[in-house]
DNA sequence: TCTGTCTATATCGAATCGATATATCTTTCG
DNA sequence: CGAAAGATATATCGATTCGATATAGACAGA
């Protein structure tokens, strides 16, 4: 998943680890560790999906290559499966721009269709939560209402977008 | 951080693994793996925290020692450090009614001052951002407004359950 | 010049994930 | 009745990610 958002950052020019680092941060929802990010650039490295290209002092500047362009694209296109985490979505998310809107709209769609369906397990589980014969503690329940409501949250916004891609493509 | 949460829930009555992981999923914010929670449950084991007690057929019930309530006293007491992650604080409050009151609102008040100063980065990065030099994608600036908003949220509900325990008090 | 802070790469051990294997128990339904 | 299906339950593997730490040059201000 670090990989595939390190070939996205690279699609638009090239970078050195720490930079990478410092724009994934940037998209306010996840913030890299360079234990990650170091070997994530020799295992692209390796794939020969990027090259690096020694720059000013102890920087290392890292450029795409072909083979690595291909992995971007193919692991952008690929339908995301069933249970793709919040911060999987939201990568891809960061590089919809690479994609036809049509297949933009269909993976906006998706997301909203499986937290709508979370939602309602969700909604279920708060439910039986309540009841007087489980007395669940109202921290607990604090919480679960609370992700409930980000996923509300999510869904409208998710809603948000893909009525801005209608507008564009009538427009 | 799982450590910590296992015990949390054993505090209330031995259970075995894998209704643990159901019980954490349940709070909506975090899917343990399996493979995460059978090494912790071997880990605690061997620490003294946790002791099995063979159940029905092939479960293995644990139930927390003395020892294990201890740790999550001090666990749970511990002044959180700067760079909690947001599921290392969802879990400290989900136990958070074993502190007495004083502590909970200084805790709940720490957090809401941290994402404050949190969102004031974010929100300087994305003006940042929004300029026309930098020509960001918009699918990251959504990324990026939509980190922000949900941060504005989390501090909202951050006062109200100040607020709820400030009532609570002076009642 | 001293001291801090930011930039930058690197590495280590431990925690966590995701997938898979295996077996039991319960429910469903032909 | 018995077969199939699905939920329950434990376990383990390799790979990823985290969090902490080490190192060091660049630059700013006091």
């Amino acid at each position: 998943m670090l990989d595939f958002a390190v070939l996205g950052l690279l699609m638009e020019r090239p970078r050195h680890g720490y930079e990478l680092k410092r724009a994934l941060g940037e998209l306010g929802f996840w913030r890299v560790s360079f234990g990650s990010m170091y070997p994530s650039l020799r295992r692209l490295e390796k794939r020969g999906a990027i090259e690096a290209t020694t720059g000013t002092g102890r920087r290392k500047s890292y450029a795409i290559t072909e083979a690595g362009r291909a992995t971007f694209a193919a692991l952008l296109a690929a339908d995301p499966d069933a249970n793709e985490t919040d911060r999987a979505f939201q990568v891809r998310l960061a590089f919809l721009g690479h994609l036809p809107q049509e297949q933009r709209v269909k993976i906006l769609e998706e997301r909203r269709n499986r937290l709508s369906s979370q939602l309602k397990t969700a909604r279920e589980t708060l439910v039986d939560a309540r009841t007087a014969s489980k007395n669940t503690d109202r921290y607990r329940l604090a919480l679960m209402e609370h992700a409930m409501r980000s996923t509300e949250a999510d869904i409208s916004w998710l809603d948000g977008l893909v009525a801005s891609e209608r507008r564009t493509a009538t427009a």
